[in-house]
DNA sequence: CCGACTTGGTGTCAAGGTGACGAGAAGCTA
DNA sequence: TAGCTTCTCGTCACCTTGACACCAAGTCGG
């Protein structure tokens, strides 16, 4: 156990990110095209090798998407998801990337910042239901993604990572609804969303555009759901799922 | 993005296992006494490089798991926690490991089964009040595990994971009891566990042991609670965490 | 044999949460 | 001003939850 390292079998190291944002009404993903082999000109997630030896995960993450927006890391939400690491993902070689999972609000982000590389918002619904169009194993990845988002959306204070500083609760459930692929009653929902405490923070201004001026919100302070807000159960799964380890 | 794969910084790859059990009513986790420096004599949890080239990251866990408790994976539960890889984790130089949860009943296992080391339940919370026995970053392996591990219960039927293959509704609570560090209503968790669709299948069996025999249960078909067991909010923390990005 | 004790299971009840929906408030447009 | 839209509050029936009474069915000790 305590032999030389360098005995040991190295594989090579890449992080990939999941950003996501609610755009045009619909959950939308940041993907590059790739100029190169393998997969050249499909689509992959956003990400790369880590730099140095002595970089550490999440800092490479933040560079990345740093690259990839122009944003710094601390603006939003970034968060591990999972590592993947079969043999066969990559077909350079042994490469295990971690992907991590970004929220963000619909920001016009100064894409293909420090990279040549063309990024651009895709629907999600779209690109998993053509998977052929992603590279690697990213079909997996971003179906991953897509699932702790809105399981994240249930127990933690998150959705407002894809609204503005300052939203009504009407575009906050816009979000929950386009996430959760599902329609929630507007009265109900504004019910829940302001009982909880220390979710919403009114500012006192309003904003109009159709109706009646909606009251502003900002950020508050939890950063947990208590109570959670519960999707209805989808009558499509029964409860037994595939096995959950991968 | 297409340059060699041997150019890039290569890392050692590494797997280990956070293999929880209730056992004398407390949550207990496998750990082994490190033989070799680094960190000889402390504790760590199971685990190792990943044997060659071409090993998947769930194969490489179940063969830890096999060889350090004789148990083929597929009969519990093993799930990857995440992916720790910060510069300074390893004295020996960059490695980054996958983390794997597991969840087990209290089994007499074949300790120290194809290895030499000495591997032991502890109680997770002695190892994690005297986190200076542990080695490496294991402390904040074992936390995350535990934590998700609680999380787990509330939103999957995997705490019969921690039963033998027939229980009774009793050591399933004992289960909850243990695993959340909150006690429960036997009445009301009674109740609720058996109005889940899918969780419990009667046996018609009962045991004794003390009062009036109780019904045994064996798992039943669902993998997820619907509606999810809920643990009542510890006060202790009014919402806002530290951030989760890591 | 019998009462005390232990554990398991059902029932009840009040309080609070949830979904479904009515209805008014407050803006815009024609 | 009428009609439309969206926001917000309120109501009501139903369900879940927690707290707890109470009975059931075994063991234990004398």
């Amino acid at each position: 156990m305590a032999q030389n390292l360098k005995q040991r079998p190295q594989v090579a190291l890449a992080v990939d990110l999941a950003i996501l944002t609610v755009r045009d009404s619909k959950l939308q993903i940041l993907l590059v095209e790739r100029a190169n082999e393998p997969y050249r000109g499909q689509l992959a997630l956003p990400g790369g090798f880590i730099d140095t030896a002595d970089e550490d995960l999440d800092t490479a993450a933040a560079r990345e998407l740093a690259e990839e927006t122009g944003l710094a890391a601390e603006r939003l939400h970034l968060e591990q998801l999972r590592a993947y690491g079969s043999p066969g993902r990559d077909p350079r070689g042994r490469v295990v990337t971690v992907c991590y999972l970004a929220l963000m609000p619909d920001l016009p982000i100064p894409v293909a910042g420090g990279d040549a590389r063309a990024a651009r918002w895709e629907p999600v619904d779209a690109v998993l239901a053509d998977g052929d169009r992603l590279a690697f194993d990213h079909r997996v990845l971003i179906a991953d993604a897509v699932e702790r988002a809105q399981g994240k959306l249930e127990n933690t204070t998150l959705g407002v990572a894809f609204c503005p500083p300052e939203f009504t609760i009407s575009e906050l459930r816009r979000v929950y609804e386009i996430v959760w692929r599902q329609e929630l009653d507007p009265r109900n929902f504004h019910r829940k969303a302001t009982s909880v405490d220390g979710f919403l923070e009114p500012t006192g201004r309003r904003t109009t555009r159709g109706g009646r001026p909606a009251a502003l919100y900002r950020r508050g302070p939890a950063r947990v759901l208590h109570p959670p807000l519960l999707r209805g159960h989808n009558h499509s799964d029964p409860g037994q799922d595939k096995g959950d380890g991968r």
